[in-house]
DNA sequence: AAATACATCAACCGCCCCCAT
DNA sequence: AATGGGGGCGGTTGATGTATT
């Protein structure tokens, strides 16, 4: 164990800052497990890569949350915790995919549910790191949220109170920008409610329809039914997938969206996209 | 003024995944 | 095929600072 024999543990002085600072300017980031003899600091290799990603390197942002970063955040929460549920089908997959009767029978389910929420959240928030977010989410949102639903009467959760994304449907071309390099994605078959299969005509991914997608995609005021001018097409090749946003969802549901949805629901979408790779920053 | 409770957040811990062997 | 090590993650802690009684 390397951590046995009097390495340094605790909050980092300056001079062991100095010391990592030096290392990484010189040698760069990574190989982690050389850092601490290289640059002379009695800490774990873990310790070391933690004080530089969370603290040292630079461009990260200190000080408080701006109110834009904080709706961002809670968008971004509120669309992980729906989509965790999504990474589901009983058919055939090609990448990381959760079985439904995984998600709702086994504790190990929810931490993948959970998997890489934070980093997810911080990848979107420039200059912050996942530990920030996470430490923002958990001291301020989480806590008042419960508050607020014990203090409305209704039964104490362990979990915040989500509103759910308002339905609407999307069409993906094969062979988008957005997908390469992203091996998890795979065939998928989707059935709307309405076996209404909409495609989008095959365009070129700009930035700013990349841009509008997002915002589509968080906006819970309005109830889609309408494709809306959603250019992420790609090739002139089939669609890879057909998304529908849960049809008729409620205004918004307490705890998980397990919780709302039954097995039937499940059974009705037949989804085996990863959703997960559409946060890919 | 002192004691106590509460809030913050940097850092640690254990686990999991991936990849090289 | 099996396994061991490294990187990366979420959950949690505990030292420190701040507010309340």
């Amino acid at each position: 164990m390397e951590g046995s024999l009097g390495v340094r543990k605790g909050a980092w002085t300056e001079e062991e800052d100095t010391l990592l600072k030096q290392y990484i300017d010189k040698y760069g980031e990574g190989k982690w497990h050389q850092v601490p003899p290289r640059a002379g600091l009695n800490r774990c290799r873990k310790s070391c890569r933690l004080r530089w990603l969370n603290y040292l390197k630079p461009n990260i942002k200190r000080g408080e949350f701006k109110a834009d970063e904080v709706d961002l955040m809670i968008r971004l929460h509120k669309l992980l915790v729906l989509m965790g549920s999504w990474t589901i089908d009983r058919a055939v997959s090609v990448g990381s995919f959760v079985p439904i009767y995984y998600l709702l029978d086994s504790d190990k389910a929810d931490r993948d549910v959970d998997a890489l929420k934070w980093s997810m959240i911080a990848g979107r928030l420039p200059g912050r790191t996942a530990n920030d977010v996470k430490n923002f989410w958990n001291t301020h949102l989480r806590k008042n949220a419960i508050s607020r639903i014990k203090d409305g009467g209704e039964k104490a959760h362990d979990t915040l109170k989500v509103n759910v994304i308002k339905p609407r449907p999307r069409t993906f071309a094969k062979n988008l920008t957005w997908f390469s390099g992203k091996p998890t994605i795979m065939a998928a078959s989707f059935q709307p409610k309405d076996n209404v299969i909409r495609d989008l005509p095959p365009t070129p991914l700009s930035s700013e329809d990349s841009i509008k997608w997002w915002e589509n995609l968080f906006d819970d005021k309005e109830t889609g039914g309408e494709i809306g001018p959603c250019d992420v097409g790609g090739l002139d090749e089939e669609p890879i997938a057909t998304l529908r946003w849960a049809e008729a969802a409620p205004a918004e549901i307490v705890g998980s969206p397990l919780d709302e949805f039954g097995p039937s629901f499940w059974a009705e979408l037949s989804s085996n996209l990863d959703v997960w790779d559409f946060l890919d920053p």
